[in-house]
DNA sequence: TGCCGGTCCATCGCTCGCAATGTAACTTGT
DNA sequence: ACAAGTTACATTGCGAGCGATGGACCGGCA
């Protein structure tokens, strides 16, 4: 049977999620964070204060992979974590000055990154991507 | 700065890789393949006796990665690495029964799992999708 | 011949995904 | 009030990616 890499979706996603997660690193790491941290940064920027569970439920991510991500966070000075004040299994994530400081910049990367890969692009072939995309995760999701 | 991930191609193709890694994964676990092993299977199936050198240049990942991955494979029961007859650095890899004989299954299984993300998806549609993302790749590429 | 630069591969340490398991603490039902 | 069930989080072990480094070996050149 023939088969070609390069007519494959699921081959050719993990190529592309490669090259954005490479593009975004590269940016990423001047300012002093990685690409699995930053869609923690995002909601932390939007509401300091949450639990873990409430960054898992606003988030993609199985609990194992965001309790790893908290701890590099913590250890590289982004994040901190306290004890929550009335339930003492949880806990509440508070942004470091250096996370909250680098709000601005660190979008810009996220949206270079972006940017470097569309490039060609004509908007309405971007928006069109987009929307295939998230139509293909959907399809996955309710599995 | 307003920044919705649902707008960002590096957030939306890192959902989009692990839905179709997933899967691929529900579906090669049967036959006794792992998602990154795929691809070397597929160009062993093509051509068998390539050394590691060879499938790097054939496949998009790096020295390291690929050394563990057959690493895996051979323990696996999926692959033998042989000496190379001349060249005693290098090492020739061959299928074993077992690799060979799953062949039709596991490329079915991997166009089943493009289609199940892809449902819904016009051909049209379905042929703009991966025609999007060889360019963002070949974007990627050339950096 | 013998050396030296380049090549092939393994290994280590890291990120970031996952499932499974363990522990502490909260909640609920009797 | 206490046992039982549920929840919040940490930890472990694995897959699959990366860069960096090291050892063995090949080839070419003096």
């Amino acid at each position: 049977m023939a088969f070609d890499r390069m007519d494959s979706a699921t081959y050719l996603s993990s190529l592309l999620a490669k090259s954005f997660s490479r593009a975004l690193q590269e940016r990423g790491q001047k300012l002093g964070f990685a690409p699995g941290q930053f869609p923690v940064l995002l909601e932390l920027w939007s509401e300091e204060g949450l639990t873990q569970k409430q960054l898992l439920d606003r988030l993609d991510i199985e609990q194992a992979t965001m309790a790893n991500t908290l701890a590099r966070m913590e250890r590289d000075g982004l994040v901190l974590r306290k004890k929550h004040p009335t339930d003492k299994r949880a806990q509440q994530i508070f942004l470091t000055a250096k996370a909250r400081e680098m709000e601005g910049e660190a979008k810009e990367a996220a949206l270079a990154a972006d940017q470097s890969l569309l490039s060609g692009f004509r908007h309405f072939e971007r928006e069109l991507m987009l929307e295939y995309m998230r139509m293909a995760i959907a399809n996955g999701a309710q599995s």
